[in-house]
RNA sequence: GGAGGAGUACCCAAGUGGUUUAAGGGGGCAGUUUGCUAAACUGUUAGGGGCUUUGCCCGCGUGGGUUCAAAUCCCACCUCCUCCGCCA
């Protein structure tokens, strides 16, 4: 969430930099109405309080020297009761002003891309180059399919659409790649492993900005008050919600496997086949957090972690640098890796490496403090690293045989104990 | 799911309706003393919001309620502990 204080010294400010996102600027005036309201009647209810405490105080002298005090205890309770309505009406107004603070996005950094969707989103980097096939490249899935490792068609017997079963080498394969992902990060990286709930409260998906915007992209239990996490992020920056943590601490570095769930509503249609959209998959999150200090520094050096996933891989990438109008809500600045998949002739999303500032720090009240100083919201950052399913996919196609079969990479070979699937 | 018990600040802990503006101790920090360290002594130490900022309001797990007045009384909820039942 975007600083109060700052909503009411620089409106205008904040006006053009949700303007180039592509942001609704209108909760921005109304923001100003209702927080002058808030305002006024917080100063006239704290007034209230104050003779109240003052009143009382004499209601206890009067008594202990045996005086009458029944008409200044009339008196306050008239103050008592006008209080009472007062905190009512300031109520109604948090609410009022929650649903407006909450739905405003994070404002970009100076050095993100102008531009309004993912077409001006601005390529930094490529790495590797693709393979030229003898022979047409097939799609994932149906490589998968054919080796017998993919089951898209019991998987909808079991669940529907947008999931999968692996089987034999496929499920070896997937589980090798979250080993190989959190060995390198937690030995080569300095990332500390955590294995987290997958199911967590409102409060944590309202922490991270994942509520209360977007709901209806959410999976949430009918009976329960749990929402199934669309991603480790949720569960990993909430592990620190409402803590103040030692400056000496930071920056803390975390990766994580967990399973993600994400309903793709109004994503009909799209990538319908194969790994690339799935209602549930596999998951390594990398998340820090930083003294806002060094966070663009933090940042750039948890994109190059992911991005050692992919080189070790020796899969072929670019790292796009994300337009303000293709920014997530809670990003500052986001660097998209994209590998390489040669059935389609193009680079895909596999990973997404954000700095949020403070933006959760602040819905989450994620602090730090230094020695004698006061203390200040942390910058938190993530990014998948990677997405497993769809790192998947990319070995498959970017390793695939004519005859179908698939060699495995020199970095999983421990781990498999096989060179060709 | 059932029956009990507990939750006070960095830690331990006193406090069952009114000088409690949360006692006391430990720890931390600053200072005095000291060749150095220790000890002793003195001071200080939760976080947060607002404004008409020498101040005021909030604050004792969370949210309501009762009362002139709530850490204290009432209700609901949360978390932890003990026991019973069920369970991978």
């Amino acid at each position: 969430m975007l600083d109060a204080k700052l909503l009411r010294k620089d409106p205008e400010k904040v006006r053009s930099a949700l303007t180039a996102r592509q942001a609704d600027i209108s909760l921005i005036d109304r923001f100003a109405k209702i927080d002058q309201k808030w305002r006024a009647l917080t100063f006239e209810a704290d007034e209230l309080k104050k003779k109240r405490n003052e009143y009382s105080e004499k209601v206890g002298q009067l008594k202990r020297s045996g005086s009458d005090a029944s008409s200044l205890m009339e008196e306050t309770r008239g103050i008592g009761d006008k209080i009472k309505g007062l905190e009512e009406e300031i109520r109604k107004i948090e609410e009022e002003l929650n649903e407006v603070i909450l739905y405003l996005p994070n404002l970009p950094h100076a050095t993100v891309p102008a531009g309004s969707d993912s077409t001006q989103n601005k390529e930094i980097k490529k790495w590797g180059s693709p393979k030229q096939f003898a022979f047409k490249p097939k799609a994932h899935d149906e490589i998968g399919t054919g080796l017998g490792i993919l089951d898209f068609d019991r998987a909808a017997k079991l669940s529907g659409s947008r999931f999968v079963v692996y089987r034999g080498m496929g499920s070896a394969l997937e589980r090798a790649l979250i080993n190989f992902m959190l060995d390198v990060h937690t030995k080569e990286h300095g990332y500390t492993e955590i294995m987290a709930p997958v199911l967590v409260n409102r409060e944590c998906m309202v922490g991270t900005g994942q509520l209360p915007k977007f709901e209806e992209e959410m999976f949430k239990l009918k009976d329960d008050p749990f929402y199934l996490i669309p991603t480790a992020e949720v569960s990993v920056t909430n592990l620190h919600r409402e803590e103040i943590l030692p400056a000496d601490k930071l920056p803390m570095k975390y990766c994580c496997y967990s399973l993600c769930f994400r309903r793709e509503a109004g994503s009909y249609g799209k990538d319908v086949k194969g790994l690339i959209r799935q209602h549930q998959f596999n998951k390594v999150e990398l998340v820090k957090f930083c003294d806002p200090a060094v966070s663009y520094d933090e940042h750039e050096k948890l994109t190059a972690d992911a991005e050692q996933i992919l080189q070790k891989l020796g899969l072929p990438y670019r790292v796009m640098a994300l337009c303000a109008g293709d920014l997530g809500f809670s990003s500052a600045k986001t660097y998209d890796l994209e590998v390489w998949f040669p059935s389609e002739g193009k680079y895909r999303e596999i990973s997404s490496c954000s700095n949020f500032e403070d933006f959760q720090a602040r819905r989450a009240n994620i602090r730090f403090k230094k020695a004698g100083g006061k203390p200040e919201f942390v910058h938190t950052l993530n990014g998948s690293g990677l997405a497993v399913g769809r790192t998947f996919a990319a070995i498959l196609e970017n390793y695939q045989r004519e005859d179908g079969r698939v060699d495995v990479p020199d970095a999983l070979k421990p781990y498999l104990q096989k060179d060709l699937i």
